[in-house]
Parts: structure tokens; C-alpha cells; sequence
DNA sequence: ATATCTTAATGAACGCCGTTCTCCAGGTGA
DNA sequence: TCACCTGGAGAACGGCGTTCATTAAGATAT
């Protein structure tokens, strides 16, 4: 991880009586060029150690073992490296050529890997959640998703909301299966434990809490706490997809659509 | 004592999950001055004025006259004063007696009341947005949504997911209204200017910048640029909320809801 | 009336944060 | 050789959330 002076043991600190030799000369040869593409890489993989709250220029400074200072020649303020984070969620990312008879399974790819990807980053979707991709970089991405439902024959002004609609669902989905994890994580251990926190003990004890609520005020919510906790995310962020793309289906001429499982 | 808010329900024993809030503020008995709902109060000023980023214990203590230490006394942290006033959010919110034939006009209803609350303090939002409404005083607005959904006939999956889909949807798009107001806000004043920023010029503007996509390369994103940009927020947040309504209702036994206007 | 207890509020302090500024070592080209 | 450039260091500024010892002021008990 910390690449940067491989190996060696941390160097005791300069005794003051040697202060004329700085010890910069032995740890900066000329071996470590700083770019925004390194700054990018430490951030995450700060962001990925201690969670958007623990990012912080200085933390990111450190990872690489430079000065907070030496950062700002490379990225222009915090906001623009969170940008820089958020507009690489999307390398790499392609949309097959429009197909009308498969406009359904295209989003769901779509939104299924959206998902992952801001999976695969701690506090993603909070960053993503933040951020509108009509920046010049991202604008393929909204016309790619854009022409899918246009070419699926839907009304410009369903199309124009779909995007968003879709977007917004998927950025609230895994936000919202975030702070669950997080919630789990603070409650059972110290932090320190292994990568994976009492998810289980969690959801047993939810479970046990929604038993426990007066069954005449809450009789709704005791009845569905079952398919909220046990139902994995995946299964449920199926489902919410599914929602969204029978109401979109809905305004096709093809009134057959509207109810198929198609799943 | 603890003097909630007369007229709600009594709420259920605080769930597991939700942070412990230790009991450390007390209500001071006669001549205090300053108080938890004080506090809360000139958070939202605060809010309001300076937006969430300038939302800070020493800005909301010196808004009250006081130390920003006298604030703890009522408040254990922050987080806490957050999380207060996210549940001021749904204070006399109230839900109707689930009526199966008007479901969709009452989620509407929850819907559009629900953004509007979410609009009248400014990055409301995304306050909203870090939060879950699972604790103790919010579970009740939570069953009374289930309750439509599934006295509606929802199938149990489904209307378990449609909670969760409507709330991140009320969110998300004011959520994202709030960042194009900044946007337009930041773009064309000082920010001492008038309240309303040149939201017509930013339209405009991004008008230009659209129709000054290449052709070939974003046929969509500009035949549907006058859509996103010129139909009214109420419009467009209705559109999505129809996508939802009728996705939901194409779980109903009854196919004619399917695609009916019903708006 | 005096001494004691309680409690709201203070003010200083700690350790972070983002950002900016000055300064210097080392390499480069003339 | 010397001036120039540049990437990074280091210190500093103001602001942040939070804690803690202390004070002032009322209430209570003697």
C-alpha cells in the first residue's frame, strides 16, 4: 500500500543538533513524480481506509508521503479531487447500442453495474450523491442512457425525467445500503475488527425490534419488517428496478408490456 | 419533562440502531432561557442564511448570543442537532386513513407535501438524505405509508421496496433542484443580490450550451435539453412521481390501473 | 443569615481541517 | 558559472467539533 519508502522502518525523528542536513535529501530522490493521477489513487485508497469523513487533504498528503502544500499543484482545492473521484466512477463505462426489444434488460445492466461501481468505493454514493453529471466528460454517459429510452419509443418528456429518475435510484439505494453497513459496523465492534461487522447479529436484532412494536399502531411495518431485513440487497434493488421500469414501460404503445415479468 | 411535540403519537422505544442520544440534556425546569427547541430554531436560521456548509455549532452559538459550549448542554453533538432537525421535518406531518380506491392521489399527496417541506429550509435535502427515518418518532409516518401501499393491494415485496423508492425519489430531486439553485446562485451574483438568482439566464444559458453540442455526436441530450430545462420543477417531479405511481400499480390484480392517466 | 448544593453558561484549550504563503534545494540551459 | 525555473517543504491563518475546569447565580438547608 504505503509504496512510497518501501520497506524501510519509520526513520527516528532528526536530532535537533543535525538540523542543518534536512532529512528531505534522503527521503525525496527523484523517484516519485507527483501527478493528479497518484493524488486520485491515494484518495481512494484513503477514502477506502476511513470513509469520506476521514478524507482529508492531509490524509491524502500522508498516504503518499508529501506535504499537504505539494497537493494543490496538482488538484486545485478538495471539491475539484472529490470531482476527479466522481468522474471516475464512470471510466470505462459503455452502453451497447440502443435496442428497442431489449430496452429493459439494457437498464437493468446499466443500473446493476452503476450499483457495483459505487460499490466498490466506501462512501461512493455520498460522493456521488453530490455531484450532477453534466460535466463535458459525462455527457456521452446521459446521452448513452438517454437514447436508450427515446429509441425505446418513450415520450420525450418520460425519456427526459427517466435518466434522472433512474439515476437518483440507484444513488439512493446504495447511499441508504450504506449507512446500514455503517450503522452495523459501529454497533457490534471497535473498527478494528475483521472487514465485515455482525451484518447477521444486525439483522436479528431488527427483526427482534419491529416484533417488539405494538402490534395495533404498527401492524404494516410488522408485517413487511421480515422482507425488509431478510430479502438481500440485491433481491431488493432488483425489485425497486423492476418498479421503475414497469412505470416506464407503462407509457410505451405496447400495453402488453406493462405487466410482463420479463424478468 | 421530556415535552415532545403535543398531538404525535406516542412514539415506540428507541430502536437499537439508531445512535444513543445520552440523556444528558435535560430540560432546565423555570427560567432557562435556552432550550433544545431554541436551539433547533437557530439552527434553522442559521441554515437558512448560510446553507448547510456554514451551518456550525459557533455560528448557531452566536446566533443565540451564546458560547458555543452552552449549546452541549441541550445538544450532545452535532450530529444530534442534525438529526433533530430532521425529524422537525415531519412535525404535523399526518397521513389519511388509507383509502384503497384513492391510493394513488394520497401518495401523491404524501409526495408533493413531502418536497415542499423539503423546500422550505434551504439544503434541506441533503440533511434529509443522511438520514434514515427508523428512529422511534418517525416510525409512525413510515407505517402510515406502508399502510397505503399495502391496503392498496400491493403484493408484501413490492410495498415494502415502494417506501423506500418514493422517499429517495422526494430526495433525490430536491435534492438535485438545490444544486442547480446553487449553481445558478453561485454563477451570476455576488450572493448579496436579490433572493431569486438569475435562474432564467442559467436556463439560458445551459439552452446554449446544449444546442452547442455536435450534432452527430448527442442527438438526444439536445432534442430533450428544452424538456429538462424549460418545464417547470413541479412539472417534471410530477412526471417522475407518475413513472413510480404507475409502475407500482402494475402489481395491482386490476391491469386497467395500469395505464390509466388518473392524474 | 450563612453555608452548601445545583446548574446554566463561560472561556480556554486540543486537535483536526482546507487553504495560502514564503522559501529553498536541485536540475536545466546559456 | 550563473541565472532561471520548478516541485515540494514548512509554517501559518482562520475555522471547525468537542471537552473541561471554572464561574455566577439561584435554590435549599441549617
Amino acid at each position: 500500500m504505503t509504496d512510497a519508502p518501501a520497506g524501510t522502518p519509520a526513520p527516528p525523528p532528526p536530532s535537533p543538533w543535525e538540523r542543518e542536513r534536512p532529512a528531505r535529501a534522503r527521503v525525496a530522490p527523484a523517484r516519485a513524480p507527483l501527478s493528479r493521477e497518484r493524488v486520485v489513487e491515494a484518495a481512494f485508497t484513503v477514502l477506502d481506509r476511513q470513509g469520506l469523513d476521514g478524507l482529508s487533504m492531509r490524509q491524502v498528503a500522508a498516504e503518499l508521503g508529501v506535504t499537504v502544500s505539494a497537493l494543490y499543484a496538482h488538484v486545485s482545492s478538495k471539491d475539484d479531487l472529490l470531482e476527479l473521484m466522481y468522474t471516475r466512477l464512470f471510466d470505462g463505462f459503455t452502453m451497447p447500442e440502443p435496442d428497442p426489444e431489449r430496452w429493459r434488460e439494457q437498464v437493468r445492466a446499466y443500473a446493476r453495474s452503476g450499483r457495483q461501481r459505487l460499490l466498490s468505493h466506501r462512501d461512493m454514493a455520498r460522493i456521488s450523491m453530490a455531484h450532477v453529471p453534466f460535466t463535458a466528460e459525462l455527457l456521452p454517459h446521459v446521452e448513452a442512457l438517454l437514447a436508450v429510452f427515446r429509441t425505446a419509443g418513450l415520450p420525450d418528456h418520460i425519456a427526459a425525467e427517466a435518466g434522472d429518475l433512474i439515476s437518483t435510484y440507484i444513488d439512493g439505494f446504495v447511499l441508504e445500503e450504506g449507512m446500514w453497513r455503517d450503522r452495523a459496523g459501529r454497533h457490534g465492534g471497535d473498527g478494528s475488527s475483521l472487514a465485515r461487522p455482525d451484518w447477521r447479529e444486525m439483522a436479528e436484532e431488527m427483526q427482534n425490534y419491529f416484533a417488539s412494536l405494538p402490534a395495533e399502531d404498527f401492524p404494516h411495518l410488522r408485517a413487511l419488517a421480515g422482507l425488509m431485513v431478510s430479502d438481500s440487497s440485491d433481491q431488493r434493488f432488483d425489485i425497486g428496478l423492476e418498479i421503475i421500469l414497469r412505470g416506464l414501460a407503462s407509457y410505451l404503445p405496447d400495453p402488453a408490456a406493462c405487466s410482463s415479468p420479463d424478468a
